[in-house]
DNA sequence: TCCAGACTGGAACGTTGTTCCAGAAAAGAA
DNA sequence: TTCTTTTCTGGAACAACGTTCCAGTCTGGA
């Protein structure tokens, strides 16, 4: 009896790559990274091993596909559009296009960035997979994708073609190496009450860098205090902003 | 018999922390991230996983021992010293400070960050490790570690005081984030015959960056020439620049 | 009606991280 | 010396994982 409804649910929403993909990224946000396992996809899908396997080599290459999903829902909607994070593709003319005119190139920029940096907020799985994807398979659809997202601003800025990769390349790698390391705030603070939690890890992260030794780190002892009260976001900003001028100071003039 | 001679060997060079870090770092290098198992580990120090475990608490403290062995040899010694990878601590005062006066603290984070650049060539786990290291526990050491190493030199900058977490927090980013994506270059020519397979691989990307979609990639496919000559150092250093750039163009007037 | 191919899921395999525990080796105490 | 305690070891075993195998079901077309 069972097995005749779920036979008959089977075949009304059959077993594809996207409903795998979608399982996955939903399994890996709410139970974390170790949380997603071939026998805990079975489970949810309520099917077996083979049938994932069909559509999927390994699991790799699920994860890269639940990377690239949100990837791509990321860099073509831009920062806080919550839902539909694991819709197929990106149209060819981003959303975000519609931002701004000649000179906002820069906030263009910086609203897919803060799409990046928001989609890893909301996964914070991504983090580390972005990290393991872009490092083990550049030729993969996610490097293009990030890539691509971020020259087409470049490129609307005042910069020679001759330096159109090596400032996308700065500003790509700056955006995954803020956004990763930010992500664990919210990562540490996962279940509800966000700024209470929040605070409450700023600062053991803060007292902790104030009781490391004074000869070894006297720097880190020094700014320990200016982590305490410090928006991500803006930080994150910051960070972009920060590049963007080096862009402007080396190329512009 | 061969328990006697380990026996003996045993109580000679004992089992410790350090010696346990030192060969999960040479796993590590000759045979990647999935070579590292306590088997391999157990096999290598010719004992068994309960000697190991009494040392380590688990797999994650074993790799965060590994990465900041490793870190803090590169943050210390700087760029290009090849050697002597696992020692144990860096002194107080860093030998790469000797580099710099007065305007070249600019060079004395070009340093450090060439450090951390080339631990991540030889050490290609680095990559993965580092960005899982530090969005899982920023608490560690390895964070401050480098933090401080690259904050010291910030601080010698003509920045304002109450811009220092944020310039170094940026810097900081761009450099994990570049050298862990760089990384991967020297990963994919493991083997010897490093100007072959590098340019074999480039041309490999290059080439498949020119073949995806003109109406979606439309940037990707025209900087994807530039891909192919480029030399890995060189964009990584210019990056760094881009960010130094941006720090005096923002503060420094 | 039948068939070929698409698709499924239960059972099983090899490997992994980790635990358990009887006992050896070193260090003090007598 | 001898006994006792603590530190440290390693073989055996366990649960969980990714993956494979394959007998079987389902479905569209002939």
């Amino acid at each position: 009896m069972a097995t005749r409804t779920r036979r008959s649910q089977r075949r009304t929403q059959a077993l594809s790559r996207e409903r795998i993909v979608e399982a996955a990224v939903e399994l890996l946000d709410t139970a974390g990274e170790s949380g997603l396992t071939f026998r805990a996809l079975t489970e949810r899908l309520a099917t077996g091993p083979g049938a994932i396997y069909w559509h999927v080599a390994n699991k790799e290459e699920l994860l890269g596909a639940a990377t690239d999903a949100v990837v791509a829902a990321a860099v073509a909607i831009g920062p806080s559009a919550a839902t539909a994070t694991t819709s197929p593709a990106a149209p060819a003319t981003p959303p975000a296009e519609e931002a701004g005119a000649a000179g906002s190139a820069q906030d263009g920029v910086r609203l897919v960035a803060l799409g990046l940096f928001d989609a890893i907020v909301r996964h914070p799985w991504l983090a580390t997979q972005l990290a393991t994807q872009l490092s083990r398979n550049p030729w993969g659809t996610v490097t293009p994708r990030i890539f691509e997202s971020i020259g087409r601003r470049v490129s609307a800025l005042d910069v020679p073609e001759s330096s159109w990769f090596t400032v996308t390349s700065a500003l790509v790698h700056y955006i995954l190496g803020a956004a990763g390391q930010n992500a664990v705030n919210k990562a540490g603070a996962r279940t509800l009450a966000p700024g209470v939690d929040r605070a409450e890890f700023l600062d053991t992260v803060s007292t902790a860098w104030e009781e490391l030794d004074p000869d070894e780190y006297p720097f880190t002892r020094a700014v320990a205090e200016q982590i305490r009260g410090h928006d991500d976001r803006e930080q994150f900003l910051a960070g972009v902003d920060l590049v963007l001028a080096g862009v402007t100071a080396t190329h512009h003039r």
